[in-house]
RNA sequence: GGCCCCAUCGUCUAGCGGUCCAGGACGUCGCCCUUUCACGGCGAAAACACGGGUUCGAGUCCCGUUGGGGUCACCA
């Protein structure tokens, strides 16, 4: 056999770089990672830069970024494509010599013509080249190196996610190899590189299973050993649809940036959108390194839920340190360090109440509004005179607290409730509104402790009279 | 349209012939906790696309129908 299965196991992932890190290539990277950690073998990074006037720097310095804030690291440096030209051409070149492949000198007006009446006769285009059979140079004319595809037989993919695979030769056409500048395509270079950096496991997304049969005649006809090849179903967006930009296609700098995802949340998103592990649910990056496998990657495309994304992400905002945290959302709000440490004592009221890092930069920013604060609409409409009396007592009451901790205020909010004859939420809501400018908050207690004393009654003060 | 692939609750999935009157999670709806909002706890509604086979027995195997997706470049 030629199989690779047996050999130590390399995996690639190779981005085109023609703009950000797009969910689904997450995912693509993620479970090629996620194989070659499991079977201790090697992950390599190939940055697919064949087509030079979309290729940008900025798009690849955006996939290396977003593969490292989902700690996806790759062994060794990153390799470029553009780098092996000179090896595609010498490879098109040994099959144009072995008769493998040809010398097309076919124009775009006689493929286009082609094409046309192929449409007019309602039959499927596959290009019939009248240079197929013609083995002799025609000189200066411009030409590209088409494969001679096999026509008889067929040809078997034993993927390792859609199962067996058939397809007949008569389907393959004789797709170029070189193209007329002396570029390699993509079909071409992808084979090389593969070989060429011992790839044993091709784990892609399901839109290249077709190009895995063009793909493996090349390799059939180099004599290359074949990979294992493992075609993942594509994320659909929430229609069913192919996931776009009105989707969740953003890159994930927006994930990170704009929605305030965690890249664990992220991770582990992405690892169940299409595998599963029994009932397991919240799955460290050790556990999943374990676990993973491509048997029980689905075979049907799935749909991204940004819903339980959300809910994941707040399951680890919970679990995340306070430090990060504040460290995360202190430039967001602007923040001095005196603040921040402020802010980290905040931290464990104010996480279990946000599910995005947006959100708790919302959560935390009543702690630093300057005085007199903004109260929104529901909030005034709690500071009745009937609250600002009650407010009044509070006051008084605080003023004179000996001890300025959670358990003493609350003590004393209680009683100041009771002697006013007044449950409890009578007061607290009102004081809320006060101390926070809203009608939802941590526990009055804690933003009371939080606060501190002047503060507080600052706060309250301001509220006690009516504003007009 | 040709070729290829797919099909369990609204969504992600478990299930690899009998233990499934189908399990978990998100979402939804109730209840509890509670000063608000969350968190947490408890509970409910909710699915094997349809039709034929195979088999003692099918969500699990085969065929067809329907529906969905992918792909058909000198783009990757």
């Amino acid at each position: 056999m030629t199989s690779a299965s047996d050999k130590p196991v390399v995996t690639r992932f190779a981005p085109s770089p023609t703009g950000f890190l797009h969910i689904g290539g997450a995912r693509t990277a993620l479970f090629n990672w996620l194989f070659a950690r499991h079977h201790g073998g090697k992950f390599l990074l190939r940055i697919e830069d064949t087509d030079r006037v979309r290729s940008t720097k900025e798009a690849i310095d955006a996939i290396l970024d977003g593969m490292r804030w989902l700690a996806l690291d790759w062994d060794g440096h990153e390799y470029y494509q553009s780098q092996f030209w000179a090896r595609h051409a010498e490879i098109a070149h040994k099959m144009l010599d072995r008769g493998q492949a040809y010398r097309c000198y076919m124009t775009q007006e006689e493929l286009a013509a082609q094409r046309e009446a192929a449409q007019r006769e309602r039959r499927p285009f596959r290009i019939e080249s009248p240079w197929r059979d013609v083995t002799e140079s025609q000189g200066d004319k411009p030409f590209v190196i088409r494969l001679k595809a096999p026509r008889e037989g067929e040809t078997v993919i034993d993927d390792r996610v859609q199962g067996r695979v058939t397809v007949q030769n008569s389907e393959i056409d004789d797709f170029v190899l070189l193209r007329s500048d002396g570029t390699p395509t993509y079909m071409l270079a992808v084979v090389v590189d593969d070989h060429d950096m011992g790839v044993t496991h091709v784990i892609r997304g399901d839109d290249h299973l077709n190009n895995a049969f063009r793909q493996l005649a090349i390799i059939r006809a180099m004599g290359f050993p074949e990979p294992v090849y493992a075609h993942v179903p594509l994320i659909h967006g929430p229609d069913g649809a192919k996931l776009s930009k009105r989707h969740g296609a953003l890159g994930v700098d927006a994930y990170r940036d704009e929605l305030g995802m965690l890249p664990e949340a992220v991770s582990n998103y992405l690892l169940r959108l299409g595998w599963g592990h029994g009932d397991a649910e919240i799955i460290s990056r050790d556990q999943a390194v374990e676990w993973f496998d491509l048997d029980h990657v689905g075979k049907s495309p799935s749909r991204f839920d940004f819903k339980k994304l959300e809910n994941l992400n707040g399951h680890y905002i919970r679990e995340a340190d306070d430090a990060r945290l504040t460290a995360l959302i202190a430039p967001k709000i602007g923040l001095s360090g005196k603040q921040q440490q402020m802010l980290v004592r905040a931290m464990p009221e104010l996480k279990a109440r946000a599910h995005d890092v947006n959100q708790l930069a919302d959560g935390a920013r009543f702690l630093f509004a300057e005085r007199p604060i903004d109260v929104d609409q529901a909030a005034a409409a709690l500071l009745t005179d009937e609250a600002r009396a009650l407010l009044g007592a509070a006051h008084q009451e605080l003023a004179a607290l000996a001890n300025w901790d959670a358990a003493s205020l609350e003590a004393a909010i209680r009683e100041v409730a009771e002697s006013q004859g007044a449950k409890l939420g009578k007061l607290a809501q009102p004081l809320r509104a006060a101390l926070t400018g809203r009608t939802t908050s941590p526990g009055i207690f804690d933003v009371l402790a939080l606060l501190g004393r002047d503060e507080s009654l600052a706060r309250i003060a301001d509220q006690m009279e009516p504003k007009e």
